[in-house]
DNA sequence: AACAGTTCTTAGGTA
DNA sequence: AAGAACTGTT
C-alpha cells in the first residue's frame, strides 16, 4: 500500500533522467494540457484533435518526472478498447516500463477490482459473480411474479432498466426518490430492494453494482477512501462528458484529497445520455474544481477541411454546448457526398460498389484498403442489408460491437458450466442448464427441485441432490440429474485441488503452489465433455452448430490466458469486444455510437432519414434534449472521416417488416451546400448508369448543383410521401395514377430492370427485361423508363 | 417432455 | 423481419 514511501524502482529513477521525447510533435494546446501535471485540469479536446496523443503523453510525464509509479496512476476510460489503445501507446513512449500500470481501465474493471478487495464491507464475498443481462431478467422475472405483479404488463426488461437508471444516479434502494415512487406500477422501489436483497444472498452483483458498491465503501469507510485517495495520486479520465452521477461521484471521492484530476472530453460528442451520462459533469467541472485549468484542443488533424465544416456546420445547429471552433492546416479533399436511393437495399447495393471502387483505385485516387473503410449506422438492424449484400458480393466485412463473443448462447452455457465447476450455489447458472442439452428435466422437475430447494433453504444443486434422494424426481430424468449433479462436485473438486493462490495484489504473479493433475484449460474441455454439452452440438444439423463448436474452442483457448477458471470468469464478464480475427482486410460496419473514438478515411453514413437518424424514440422521449444528442451523433459520425465522407438516405425502408416511405434527415439540411457535393444515384439516368468516375469528373460542370433545380427536386420530392411502400420487391410510384403502358414502351421495375413492353392484357404487361428475361408484370409494378430517370426516388 | 407450428411482440445506442 | 411465447400434437 505505501507506493510512495517505498524507494524508487531503478526503472523510473533512471526514466526521469531520459530526455522526453512524448512532448515532441505535441502542439502548444497539448503540451500545455501534458505539463499542466498538478491539480485539476479539463481538457476540452474536439473530435481529432490528438486527446489520446495528449493522455498518454500525460502518462508518460508523469512517469517520467518520476511524479508517479505506475501503480500510482489511475487511469478511466469507457471501452476496453480505449483502454488498450493507451496502455499501447504509454507503452510505446516508455517501452516495457508500462507493463504494469495496473489502475488503466473501464470504469467497471476498475471497480470489479477494487469491489474484490472490500466486497465484504457490502455484504458480498470476493468471489461474487458478476451477472449478465439473462441472469438479470430471469432473477428479476421471478421476483416480480413472486410479488403478484403481471408479467406480462410489467415486464422485467422494464424494470431491469429502472434498475440500471436509477444505479446511474447512484440510488440504493433506500435513496431512490419519493418522485419515483410510481414507477412500476407503484411497486419499482420495492422490487429493487427485494432485487438487491436477493443480489446479495446469491453473492452477486450486476454492472451498476460495482460502480454503486465502490461509491458506498468510500462514502462510508473513510480509512478505505483515505488510503486509495493516497494510492492514487494522479487521476485521469478519458470521455468525461459520458461520465453518469455515479461514476462523478466515485471520481470525486477519490480525487477529493490531492485533486490531481486530469479529465478530457468533448461536450459534442456527449452521446449517452441515454444511459445515464450527464453532460453537466463536465459542464460543471470548473465549479466542482475551482481553479482548474482549462485547456482547448481545437486543431484538427483528422479531416479534410469540406468534412470538417461539414461536421462543424451540423453541430451548430445545438444550443447546449460549451461551443468550440476547429480548424485544421489541411487543404483540397473531396466534399461531403451526399445520395439518396430508392431503398435501404439500393442504398446497400450502391455502397458495396463504391467500397469495391475505392479498394480498386478508381479516379486517380490510391486505392484504399478495405480495413481503411467503414459503414456507420445509426441502429443495428440496418447492418443486416450490409451483411447481406457484402455477403452477395464476397466482400469481407466485420462487425464490431455486434453480439458480443461471450453473449453468444453456446458460451453462455459454457460459461455457466464453468461457474457452477468454479461454485455449485450459482442457482443462475445450473438454471440455465440443467436441461442443456436435454436431460428430460422440463418444467416440472425444475418446480420440483426450486420447491424442494426453496424448503430446505438449499442450493438448487443442493436442492436437486435433496429430491433425488426424496425419490420426487422420477424416471429418465432422474438419471440424468444425478450424473450431472456428481459432475459439478467432481469439477469443483477438480478446482479445489487444482489450487489458486491469493490474487489479491496486482502486482504479484500467481502462483500455483502444486502441480495439480489437471490444469484449468483441461478441466474446462472435460466439462464440457462430461455434461454432454459438446455433444449436443456435435448431433446438432442445424447450420450454425459449427459455429457454435467453433466458438467453444475459441473460448477454451481464450483460458490459456488465464491462470484459473475464477479469472477467467472474472474477465470474460467485463470483457467485451473480440478483436481476434486481425488476418485479412475487411470493411467495418458498426453503430454510430460504437464508431466513437474511431478513426477511417472512408467512411459511409447511410440511413440519414428522419425517424431512424435522429431516431424517432430519442426525440420522444427526450424532446429538443433528444434531438441534439442525435446531432452530436451525426457530429461524431461526420469527424470519423478523414478523407472520404458519403451520407446517404432511402425514400423507402422497412420498418418493423413493414416497407415505409422516408424523408431525409433534417440533418442533411443541415449540411452546408458549399461543402457537400449531391450525387445522383446511377441508374436512373436511363440506359448506361454513370460510375462513381464520371460523377465526380463531371463535378466541376455541376457545381452549384447544391442549388440546382436538381437538388431542389431532390428535397421537395422526398419532402412528400413519393409512393406507396413497396411490396415483394416490386415499385409503385403512386398508387393513384397507374400509367397506361403501350406495346413497345420502355419500362423501368424495381427488381428486374429496364425492359420493353412487348403485350398488354388489361392491367398485366408481358415485359422483355432487359437483364431479367421476359415475364409478366401487374402494371401498377412499373414506371415508364422515362419517369425513373426523371424522379430520382 | 419434446417438437412443430402458431401467434405475438418488438425493433436505439453500451459496460 | 426475427425472436419469444404459446399451442397443440406426438
Amino acid at each position: 500500500m505505501s507506493d510512495f514511501n517505498a524507494d524508487l524502482p531503478l526503472s523510473a529513477r533512471a526514466m526521469a533522467a531520459r530526455p522526453a521525447p512524448y512532448l515532441d510533435g505535441l502542439n502548444p494546446a497539448q503540451r500545455q494540457a501534458v505539463e499542466a501535471l498538478d491539480g485539476p485540469v479539463l481538457m476540452l479536446a474536439g473530435a481529432g484533435t490528438g486527446k489520446t496523443k495528449a493522455l498518454t503523453a500525460r502518462i508518460a510525464h508523469l512517469l517520467n518526472t518520476g511524479r508517479a509509479y505506475p501503480s500510482g496512476i489511475l487511469a478511466v476510460t469507457f471501452t476496453n478498447r480505449a483502454a488498450r489503445e493507451m496502455k499501447l501507446r504509454v507503452g510505446g513512449y516508455l517501452g516495457e516500463a508500462v507493463e504494469g500500470m495496473p489502475w488503466l481501465g473501464t470504469f467497471h474493471s476498475i471497480c470489479a477490482k477494487l469491489l474484490r478487495r472490500h466486497a465484504e464491507l457490502v455484504g458480498l464475498k470476493s468471489n461474487f459473480t458478476i451477472l449478465d443481462s439473462d441472469d438479470q431478467l430471469r432473477l428479476l422475472k421471478q421476483l416480480i411474479v413472486a410479488a403478484n405483479i403481471d408479467e406480462k404488463r410489467w415486464p422485467a426488461r422494464l424494470m431491469a432498466s429502472i434498475i440500471d437508471q436509477w444505479k446511474n444516479r447512484a440510488w440504493r434502494p433506500d435513496q431512490v426518490p419519493s418522485s419515483e415512487a410510481n414507477a412500476f406500477n407503484n411497486r419499482g422501489t420495492e422490487i429493487y430492494a427485494a432485487y438487491q436483497e436477493r443480489l446479495k444472498t446469491l453473492n452477486a452483483c450486476d454492472f451498476g453494482d460495482l460502480l454503486l458498491h465502490c461509491v458506498s465503501i468510500f462514502q462510508a469507510h473513510a480509512d478505505v477512501l483515505e488510503s486509495y485517495q493516497k494510492r492514487f495520486r494522479y487521476i485521469l479520465v478519458d470521455e468525461y462528458q459520458d461520465t453518469n452521477v455515479a461514476q462523478y461521484l466515485w471520481l470525486r471521492l477519490l480525487a477529493g484529497g490531492h485533486k490531481n484530476i486530469c479529465c478530457v472530453g468533448d461536450d459534442d460528442q456527449s452521446i449517452y445520455g441515454w444511459r445515464g451520462a450527464e453532460v453537466g459533469n463536465i459542464l460543471r467541472f470548473e465549479r466542482d474544481f475551482p481553479g482548474a485549468v482549462v485547456v482547448r484542443l481545437e486543431q484538427n488533424y483528422r479531416s479534410t477541411p469540406h468534412i470538417l465544416a461539414a461536421a462543424s456546420q451540423v453541430i451548430a445547429g445545438n444550443e447546449d454546448r460549451l461551443g468550440k471552433t476547429l480548424w485544421t492546416d489541411a487543404r483540397d479533399g473531396e466534399k461531403v457526398r451526399l445520395i439518396g436511393h430508392w431503398d435501404g437495399e439500393e442504398e446497400a447495393r450502391w455502397i458495396g460498389e463504391q467500397i469495391e471502387d475505392l479498394n480498386r483505385g478508381t479516379r486517380g485516387l490510391n486505392p484504399f484498403s478495405l480495413d481503411q473503410m467503414a459503414v456507420l449506422v445509426r441502429a443495428s438492424h440496418q447492418m443486416r442489408a450490409f451483411e447481406d449484400r457484402f455477403l452477395t458480393i464476397g466482400m469481407p466485412y466485420r462487425v464490431i460491437g455486434g453480439p458480443r463473443f461471450y453473449e453468444r448462447m453456446e458460451i453462455r452455457d459454457a460459461l455457466a458450466y464453468f461457474r457452477l465447476a468454479v461454485s455449485p450455489g450459482d442457482d443462475l447458472a445450473f438454471e440455465r442448464i440443467v436441461n442443456t442439452p436435454k436431460r428430460g428435466l422440463g418444467d416440472k422437475a425444475q418446480q420440483t427441485i426450486q420447491r424442494i430447494a426453496r424448503a430446505n433453504d438449499l442450493s438448487l444443486v443442493a436442492g436437486a441432490a435433496l429430491a433425488l434422494a426424496q425419490g420426487e424426481i422420477k424416471g429418465k430424468g432422474a438419471g440424468q440429474l444425478r450424473n450431472l449433479i456428481e459432475g459439478i462436485a467432481r469439477w469443483n473438486r477438480a478446482i479445489g485441488t487444482s489450487g489458486m493462490a491469493e490474487a489479491d495484489d496486482d502486482l504479484i504473479e500467481v502462483i500455483r503452489p502444486d502441480g495439480a493433475a489437471l490444469n484449468h484449460i483441461e478441466l474446462a474441455e472435460q466439462i464440457l465433455e462430461e455434461s454432454g454439452y459438446t455433444e449436443m452440438w456435435l448431433n446438432d444439423k442445424t447450420p450454425e452448430a459449427p459455429g457454435r463448436l467453433e466458438n467453444l474452442k475459441e473460448l477454451i483457448k481464450a483460458l490459456e490466458n488465464f491462470e484459473n477458471l475464477q479469472g477467467f470468469l472474472e474477465h470474460i464478464a467485463l470483457i467485451m469486444d473480440n478483436e481476434s480475427d486481425a488476418g485479412e482486410a475487411k470493411v467495418s460496419i458498426m453503430t454510430l455510437h460504437g464508431a466513437k473514438g474511431l478513426e477511417f478515411p472512408v467512411v459511409f453514413l447511410p440511413g440519414w432519414e428522419d425517424g431512424l437518424f435522429p431516431s424517432q424514440r430519442s426525440m420522444d422521449e427526450s424532446g429538443q434534449k433528444g434531438l441534439e444528442e442525435e446531432r452530436r451523433l451525426a457530429y461524431v459520425g461526420i469527424t470519423r472521416a478523414e478523407q472520404i465522407c458519403t451520407i446517404s438516405f432511402a425514400a423507402n425502408r422497412r420498418v418493423y417488416g413493414q416497407w415505409q416511405s422516408q424523408m431525409p434527415s433534417r440533418f442533411v439540411d443541415e449540411l452546408p451546400g458549399a461543402h457537400v457535393d449531391v450525387l445522383t444515384p446511377p441508374g436512373l439516368y436511363g440506359g448506361g448508369a454513370p460510375s462513381m468516375a464520371s460523377t465526380v469528373e463531371a463535378r466541376a460542370e455541376r457545381a452549384d448543383v447544391y442549388n440546382s433545380p436538381g437538388w431542389r427536386r431532390l428535397q421537395s420530392a422526398s419532402a412528400r410521401p413519393m409512393s406507396q411502400p413497396r411490396e415483394a420487391g416490386n415499385m409503385v410510384i403512386d398508387g393513384t395514377a397507374t400509367p397506361a403502358f403501350e406495346p413497345g414502351a420502355r419500362v423501368f421495375h424495381q427488381k428486374f430492370g429496364y425492359g420493353h413492353v412487348s403485350s398488354v392484357e388489361g392491367d398485366k404487361l408481358f415485359i422483355e427485361f432487359e437483364k431479367a428475361g421476359p415475364r409478366h408484370i401487374v402494371a401498377k409494378f412499373v414506371v415508364p423508363a422515362a419517369q425513373a430517370d426523371d424522379v430520382p426516388f
